[in-house]
RNA sequence: GGAGAGAUGGCCGAGUGGUCGAAGGUACUCCCCUGCUAAGGGAGCGUAGGGUUUAUAGCCUUACCGAGGGUUCGAAUCCCUCUCUCUCCGCCA
């Protein structure tokens, strides 16, 4: 959510930086509501003031032992029409908030313009990618061999879903696990363990609500608000803070989380098909820190190198791209994604994604901290996937693999291997 | 699932219809006193808005005592619904 202030201190400017990521606001509406707004508030709280004064009058002639009459008749018309005024600002005041929570954010000013992703910008280039002397397969085929199994996922759930067998399911495990214990170790963040399934103030505060509701699942409870199950652990993580002021010895918060992630993918039919890039349950290791808003740039860059280490601990070629203005999230103000190199397309995709959202996020769930002045202030998040766990599986199975079919373990993933260099092909895996 | 208790400011805690945004304590900030490891005195000290304003200063004002509704001239206080916490019983990975 923007502060409302940057809208009725500088609409025009603000509609235009928005324009530039493709939203159009609607300024000459905003300035209406707004108007509105003013003179609705204004009358309303007279009234209130007026009603609160009087009925303090009458406090004191009661405890005194006088007539109150006279008092109650000059105020004997007041409910009514204080009880329109209020139910018509609470109406304007609820279109207010429709319109401002479904403004993203504004792009910070080194964001690049740009139409699509063409337009994003190549900021480097890390490890080469492998000359293969054997035709290259990709991962579902050399993860067929290896335990990945999309027939039975698609048997037991249906089709977006993916089942690991064996060394497989070994590696998978062993991914998450080197993750967590890289970021704890050697990055200082705190591991959390959160829930899977969040409430409907959870997702405002992050951001899928309300503007993304089709892209979740959601779990229905008799005469119980609904519990949606979350989209990536940025939506706990971030939340744990929502409503609290924090205080300023215990900033940067840095937590990690590794969780199972499901998305709806309602706008993907036909899209990433075949394999498990895209799928409707996929685990990540979520990287969310809340920091000063003076620190949240330098964080940035800083979380993006704890995601990069991964990748290169890992042995996998990738480049980081500075997403251009229309690329970008609903929330993020800025956003790098790490896209890692896979030989059979030929391609970079994404693996990770950093972004800093500013207040965006923190003006929502109110998450603030105790300024040096003492007064509270809002934080800035930042978060990023350090890394998604599945693609990341997909980068090893292709980049890694070996002409008998055979997928060499990285060095650093070894000890959580039980010390396997390689997976072999399994008849009737 | 059954029975009961509760939710008040950073923390503890008083307050069952009126001058209560809320006693008292504690923490914190400033000042004074004292002087030696701690104490005494005084003052200040919630949050989010709106109006005015060059102003995140001041002044005026509204809302907020778990959330949402209701009764009333007036609600922390009375009524209803919900959420959460705790205790006991049952069930259970």
């Amino acid at each position: 959510m923007l502060d409302i202030q940057l809208l009725r201190n500088d609409l025009s400017a603000v509609g235009a930086r928005l324009a530039s990521r493709g939203f159009d606001l609607d300024t000459a509406e905003f300035a209406r509501l707004e108007a509105e707004r003013k003179t609705l508030q204004t009358h309303t709280q007279a009234l209130q003031a007026k009603r609160n004064a009087s009925s303090k009058q009458i406090g004191i002639a009661k405890s005194k032992g006088e007539d109150t009459d006279a008092l109650m008749a000059e105020i004997a018309d007041l409910g009514a029409e204080l009880t329109a005024a209020e139910g018509a600002l609470t109406v304007l005041q609820a279109s207010l908030n429709v319109l401002l929570m479904g403004i993203p954010n504004l792009p910070h000013a080194s964001v690049p313009a740009g139409r699509s992703e063409e337009d994003n910008v190549e900021i480097s280039r890390v490890g080469t990618p492998r000359l293969f002397d054997f035709p290259v397969k990709d991962h579902v085929d050399v993860g067929e061999k290896l335990g990945l199994d999309f027939e039975t996922a698609s048997k037991i759930a249906g089709a977006r879903f993916s089942l690991l067998r064996g060394g497989l399911a070994r590696l998978h495990r062993a991914l998450a696990q080197f993750m967590l214990d890289t970021h704890t170790a050697a990055h200082d963040y705190t591991e959390v363990y959160v829930p899977y399934l969040v409430n409907a103030e959870s997702m405002r505060g992050t951001g899928q609500l309300p503007k993304f509701e089709e892209d979740l699942f959601h779990v229905p409870r008799a005469e119980m608000e609904r519990l949606y199950l979350i989209p990536t652990a940025e939506v706990p993580l971030t939340n744990m803070v929502r409503d609290q002021i924090v205080a300023r010895e215990q900033l940067p918060l840095r937590f990690v989380a590794h969780t199972p992630c499901f998305r709806a993918e309602a706008g993907a039919y036909g899209r990433d098909t075949r394999g498990m890039i895209r799928q409707h349950q996929f685990d990540k290791v979520e990287l969310v820190q809340l920091v000063e808003p003076k620190d949240s740039y330098a964080v940035l860059e800083q979380l993006t190198g704890h995601a990069e280490a991964i990748l290169q601990a890992l042995e996998l070629p990738y480049r980081k791209m500075l997403l251009c203005t229309r690329d970008m999230g609903f929330s993020a103000a800025k956003t790098y994604d790490l896209e890692v190199w896979l030989p059979a397309q030929q391609t970079y995709r994404e693996i990770s994604s950093c972004s800093n959202f500013e207040a965006f996020q923190t003006r929502r769930m109110q998450a603030r901290f105790r300024a040096e002045n003492g007064k509270p202030e809002l934080l800035h998040s930042v978060n990023g996937s350090g890394l998604a766990v599945g693609r990341t599986l997909v980068a090893i199975l292709e980049n890694h693999q070996q002409a008998d079919g055979a997928v060499a373990i990285p060095e650093a993933l070894r000890p959580y291997m039980g010390g396997v260099a390689a997976l072999k092909p399994v008849t009737g895996a």
